[in-house]
RNA sequence: GCGCCCGUAGCUCAACCGGACAGAGCAGUGGGUUUCUAACCCACCGGCUGCAGGUUCGAGUCCUGCCGGGCGCGCCA
């Protein structure tokens, strides 16, 4: 068996169960949902469907149901309010379940062992080398991060793979600009953005260039780099991968993003040809005006093209290959691709022509895709393009926001510890929470005055909520001890309790949806609880009872903001 | 032209895959600190959920058609 995973007494189950014996219908038939208005109860099941069935009017199913239901103990009460059934879980009771457990869960609290013996391949982040990370990468980054430590909380084994674009026809462009004009010594001190200055200037020059001679000499730049020999174009371009990644891993270690490895689309190299070799075998291809294609028009899709008239490999030839070496190498049971939105015809395709190989594991192929990232133009807004120079890098925009930060720190906090890195845990906490808070298929305009906000809905309000918690904890006379706790004392906590109680469900969620604003927007209210129980009660300062009843809770709610925070990728410093 | 996605308060978004009176934040106005961090809290202001039909006991949510925006559509990734 797996590890011991700390057991919640879990009264949703509980009053499921007693539902489907009143009703005589399977649990998982029945819809218990959580009232908007908490005050009507923490659970609720609405009557209208065995209404309809009963042929009697909804009230009159929740009344005569109500005394079906004794069951359930003196734990949950029950009420009949019109057509819907509410339960309220005595707070006493819910306390002394669930601080405790959430005491000795540790780091641990919310997950569990559901997805062990499942194996989930991420694939996330994945730029261009050569190239400035810019903050569009930033999307696919913290969203395929934060899902990735959504799964493994719950047990799933998660492989996390950095796909490089690090091959095409655009190195061998790259390459042919380097020899043209490149310093060997801005390279060195400066690899991206001279090499960015280089591809920018080769694009313009080969638009003007009538002769074709600069086109030319990029495709035999390619040539020479596909052709697999240890040749001058390689060795060039290994430098180039080599330079990039060194730049890129400063920007990860700032975003505390691993990968368990770095595998550009050049690593499956060797594997084009016997996939090409296979598809054909399967008689799934056909040579479409020079090119080797596979026909989709019955599916409704544009063709996949696998190979070019002149015989060079293309982005879904090698996602082909990537996918079927990765089912090979860790025969996933989702592998997850973090790309943009704008890609999803790609990813279609990809599925369908899995499926034509006769593969029962294409389903299992999922795009978590996102809106795009777009930047104010003078007119309207635009799509980022690293190319015209018209998107903010996101190193910048991460050392502007530690900056203000650390700033605002120096002023309200002058006398704190180690302002440089809570400056950047929060300067970092806020950019990768704004990029998280909201459902991944929303389009992003970017805004500089938004993103650089600290009030409100934002990672700083979280991560501040958090501090004043520990705080609380660290000022306190006694430490939090179950065992010295009268948990009847916070029958006055409000809903604090019962929104901790959702946390591991919010997690769940998050991670069965691909969906971190799932926990985002679970957390928002979970700080806003947490602060309305700071402003109505005090903790330090009342009778030792009410004081330990009260600090076990403050506890509950800080290790709630740091293990989820945690999960979403952001810092939770202990004092800000 | 065809296909996919998105339209909710002035702005940015929630609404538990069909349920109770559509909720937050920002911006605006007015309040709150001898007491655990004011990056906080409270109040006010603000809505024909793009439009028109349909399904349903019940629709922001599902279906159809329009309108507006984004993205994609054979040798880029």
């Amino acid at each position: 068996m797996g590890e011991l995973v700390v057991a919640v007494r879990d009264f949703r189950t509980e009053i499921l169960q007693a539902l489907s014996r009143a009703t005589g219908r399977p649990p998982a038939s029945i819809v218990l949902e959580t009232p908007r208005d908490r005050a009507m109860g923490d659970h609720a099941f609405p009557c209208f469907a065995l209404a309809k069935e009963r042929r009697e009017p909804p009230p009159k199913v929740a009344a005569s149901l109500a005394p079906l239901l004794s069951d359930l103990g003196p734990a949950i009460g029950l009420r009949a309010t019109g057509p819907y059934l509410n339960f309220t879980v005595d707070r006493a009771t819910l306390a002394r379940e669930l601080l405790p457990a959430i005491r000795s869960a540790g780091e641990r609290w919310g997950g569990g062992q559901d997805g062990s013996g499942r194996c989930a391949v991420v694939d996330f982040s994945s730029p261009n080398i050569a190239k400035p990370l810019s903050v569009g990468h930033l999307r696919s980054t913290v969203i395929g991060a934060a899902v990735y430590r959504l799964l493994a909380h719950r047990g799933f084994r998660c492989v996390g793979i950095n796909h490089l674009g690090d091959w095409g026809a655009q190195y061998g462009r790259m390459i042919a600009a380097f020899k043209l004009w490149g310093d060997p010594a801005r390279l060195e001190s400066d690899p991206i953005p001279h090499l960015h200055e280089l591809y920018v200037r080769f694009h313009e020059e080969e638009g003007k260039d009538a002769s074709g001679k600069l086109s030319a000499q990029a495709r035999t730049w390619f040539k020479a780099l596909e052709s697999g020999e240890e040749n001058e174009a390689r060795a060039l371009w290994r430098r180039l991968t080599d330079l990039s990644l060194r730049e890129f891993d400063r920007i990860y270690s700032l975003l505390g993003v691993r990968f368990d490895f770095v595998r550009g689309e050049s690593h499956y190299e060797k594997d084009l040809a016997p996939t090409i070799e296979r598809l054909v075998a399967a008689g799934v291809t056909k040579r479409s005006e020079g090119a080797l294609i596979v026909d989709l028009e019955d599916a409704g899709m544009p063709p996949c093209i696998l190979q070019t008239a002149e015989g060079t490999t293309l982005y879904a030839t090698r996602d082909l290959a990537a996918a079927l070496q990765r089912k090979k190498e860790f025969d996933f049971w989702k592998a997850l691709y973090v790309v943009g939105a704008d890609q999803r015809l790609h990813f279609r395709q990809l599925r369908e022509v899995l499926k034509r190989l006769g593969l029962p594991w294409a389903e299992d192929v999922v795009h978590v895709d996102f809106g795009l990232m777009q930047i104010r133009a003078e007119e309207g807004v635009e799509k980022m393009s690293t190319r015209r120079g018209k998107a903010v890098h996101l190193e910048e925009l991460l050392r502007r926001s530690i900056d203000l930060v650390r700033g605002i720190l120096r002023e309200k906090n002058p006398d704190l510890a180690d302002t440089e890195a809570v400056a950047r845990a929060v300067g970092v906490g806020a950019v990768v929470f704004h990029d998280l808070k909201n459902a991944r298929v929303k389009d992003v305009v970017f805004d500089w005055k938004e993103v650089l906000n600290f009030d409100g809905e934002t990672g700083p309000y979280l991560q501040y909520t958090h501090a004043r918690l520990c705080s609380i904890l660290r000022k306190a006379p006694v430490a939090p001890d179950p065992a010295k706790t009268d948990f009847g004392l916070l029958a006055d906590a409000g809903d604090l309790l019962p929104v901790l109680a959702e946390f591991p469900r919010a997690v769940a969620e998050a991670g069965d949806r691909y969906e971190p604003s799932i926990l985002s927007t679970y957390l928002l209210d979970l700080a806003q609880r947490a602060n309305g129980f700071y402003r109505d009660h005090r903790v330090i300062g009342e009778d030792e009872a009410l004081m330990r009843a009260r600090l076990l809770l403050v506890e509950g709610a800080r290790a709630t903001l740091r293990v989820g925070l945690g999960l979403l990728g952001v810092a939770a410093p202990e004092e800000m």
